[in-house]
DNA sequence: GTGCGGATGAACT
DNA sequence: GTTCATCCGCACT
């Protein structure tokens, strides 16, 4: 399948994006090992406006400048000191708008994710969940600022789209520090499957 | 230089 | 439902 080109990620409507990504599928290659899923979960942050997002108010830091690049490259923080976080990119240069990824259904490398996860049985808190996939995937601070276009770490359009009615729309996770802007419903996922993070129905 | 707390997950009670 | 692992980004002194 190709890789969703430069074009797809310069949509300046971060929701939109978040949407669209839902169905798309995400892989790795590193150390020549291949593996990779369908994403089915997805949170959108709206850059400067947005409270949760790490670039509220324009703020510009060491972390969070790759943000303000064109979209189409990785964002990927730690965060709690244990989990890796991965991010897409998206918007033209000097919007800092990106989508969280926190779920996907795995479709390669199944192996090799279990060794990651040191599992040996494919449950689905294997790859639901931001920092679990991230660790199923070898994502870690090394794929920071990469090219999705490049041969690291990628995103496939696999002509399939998702119908409204099999997404919901809820609060995102873990952003009670965003006050008012905490019940925004821009977390999406795919009514029912078995690897979104949480509540699904 | 110091201190706080986080876009989480897993193991407990 | 609660606890805790475990790091560093960021704001402030």
């Amino acid at each position: 399948m190709p890789k969703l080109p430069f074009s797809f990620y310069q949509d300046t409507d971060v929701n939109s994006l978040a949407l669209q990504l839902l169905g798309k599928q995400l892989f790795t290659l590193i150390d020549g090992r291949l593996t990779g899923g369908t994403i089915v979960e997805t949170e959108a942050y709206n850059g400067i406006e947005d409270k949760a997002s790490h670039a509220y108010g324009g703020r510009l830091t060491n972390r969070t400048s790759i943000m303000y690049q064109s979209g189409g490259v990785s964002y990927v923080y730690l965060c709690y000191g244990i989990h890796h976080l991965f991010n897409v990119v998206t918007a033209p240069e000097g919007i800092p708008h990106a989508v969280l990824i926190r779920g996907v259904e795995p479709a390669a490398g199944l192996d090799i994710m279990l060794e990651r996860r040191n599992m040996t049985a494919l449950k689905p808190n294997l790859t639901a969940g931001p920092g679990a996939l991230a660790k199923a995937l070898g994502i870690d601070k090394g794929l920071n600022a990469k090219d999705l276009l490049g041969e690291e770490i990628w995103i496939e359009d696999n002509r399939i789209t998702i119908a409204g009615q099999l997404v919901a729309a809820s609060p995102r996770v873990g952003v009670d520090y965003a006050g008012d802007h905490a019940l925004l419903p821009w977390r999406y996922y795919i009514k029912g499957n078995k690897f979104v993070s949480k509540p699904n129905s």
